[in-house]
DNA sequence: ACCTGAACACCGTTCAAGT
DNA sequence: ACCTGAACACCGTTCAAGT
């Protein structure tokens, strides 16, 4: 096998144009170590290779790195619930479950990257452009399997996003309340069953049969 | 008009024994105006007219600071929720959804005690028993609500906290939505609205008559 | 008993200087 | 163009010393 034609030792790739990619990855472990708030620049910088002072070539600050990582997070998310909704059989309802579910497991098996994504670690999300895009199709996702639903019948009309925001905020509040330790066992399974009854809640909300439906005292 | 009996002036009352007060007081201030993130424990000594050393006399480290301010946060929150249902007349749906909106009222109209409480400014907050013990009252308080909608057989049986447990995630999903700015128009009675269509799915999931109900494509 | 002042080991950020 | 090293203005926390 040929060795790499690029000059230079590897130990040493960084200084050749990918510092930045090296500092996002460095930075993203990290947090998934010891969470974004434990995060240093200067043991960024350290854990690439470079001075403390090297970040700011490629960053304008603290916040920016971190955006850059929150980033990521919210595309392996994304990717995380299309994937769950693909494998999740014909049943829109079904596939809109699963995509709910992942929404969930991606914060409870990545805490730190999921604080980060929503937390003040980055203090204005609105400030980086992209960031934002990659958050707003996460929701997408979560907003195009209620549109099949509608299609389907099963769930009652309307604008797919006001439809969308119920659904969106109780797996967000269940995934938060995990996250921050006010509910759940840390058991994997019971989380798993805590996350199934709680989509089950909002499907029965926003399934069809609009209306007053409520029952009166016998 | 007497003047108070203590001695000295009043304005260094502070050396006498209400310092942990004050300094709770001053940190609440702050937080208000600048976030959790922001809090700086000199900066509290010095509004509280102290050395920086001197917070350490009575409160462990930053953190145990910030879970006295968190605690009475979630006190007044559970009271506001209590004043919500008490204010909302007898049918206890209506008592519950006032509940939950003055969830979100409380979250929307103060965001940095809402983060400190919630957020990870207070890295293990069930290392402070007395602030666990008021988070637990807020969550108690949703879940009353819920087991008065029972006793009126107005919403379906089971244990109050595994049917509570949606309605908490739905609201505290909402709250810190658009407490972290990825939801919401800033504009206060759209807000109102939102929370009341969020509240209104997740009871239509929790009314009587479970079980299958899903309604299948014409 | 309660508070102060100096000290320590860190931060993020800037900037002249090196190559 | 990209990185380094020193410097600045902060932090949280500790501890001897004061009253």
């Amino acid at each position: 096998m040929a060795r790499s034609p690029s000059r230079g030792r590897p130990k040493r790739a960084y200084h050749h144009g990918n510092l930045p990619a090296a500092l996002v990855g460095c930075a993203a472990e990290l947090i998934g170590a010891h969470g974004p708030e434990a995060l240093t620049l200067r043991e960024v910088a350290k854990r690439a290779g470079v001075s403390h002072a090297a970040p700011y070539r490629h960053f304008k600050d603290k916040a920016a790195l971190l955006a850059a990582v929150a980033e990521e997070g919210f595309r392996e998310m994304t990717q995380d619930m299309v994937d769950a909704a693909g494998g999740a059989g014909p049943d829109p309802m079904d596939r809109f479950q699963a995509t709910g579910l992942a929404y969930v497991r991606f914060a409870v098996s990545h805490p730190a990257h999921f604080r980060l994504m929503f937390g003040p670690a980055v203090p204005d999300k609105l400030a980086h452009p992209s960031l934002a895009e990659s958050a707003r199709q996460a929701f997408s996702t979560l907003m195009d399997q209620i549109a099949a639903c509608q299609t389907a019948g099963l769930v009652r009309g309307g604008d797919p996003a006001d439809l969308a925001l119920p659904a969106w905020s109780i797996v967000h509040g269940l995934a938060s309340l995990i996250v921050d330790r006010q509910v759940g066992s840390g058991d994997a399974s019971a989380t798993e069953e805590l996350a199934r009854t709680i989509t089950a809640a909002v499907m029965l909300g926003l399934a069809t049969e609009p209306g007053r439906r409520r029952a009166q005292p016998s």
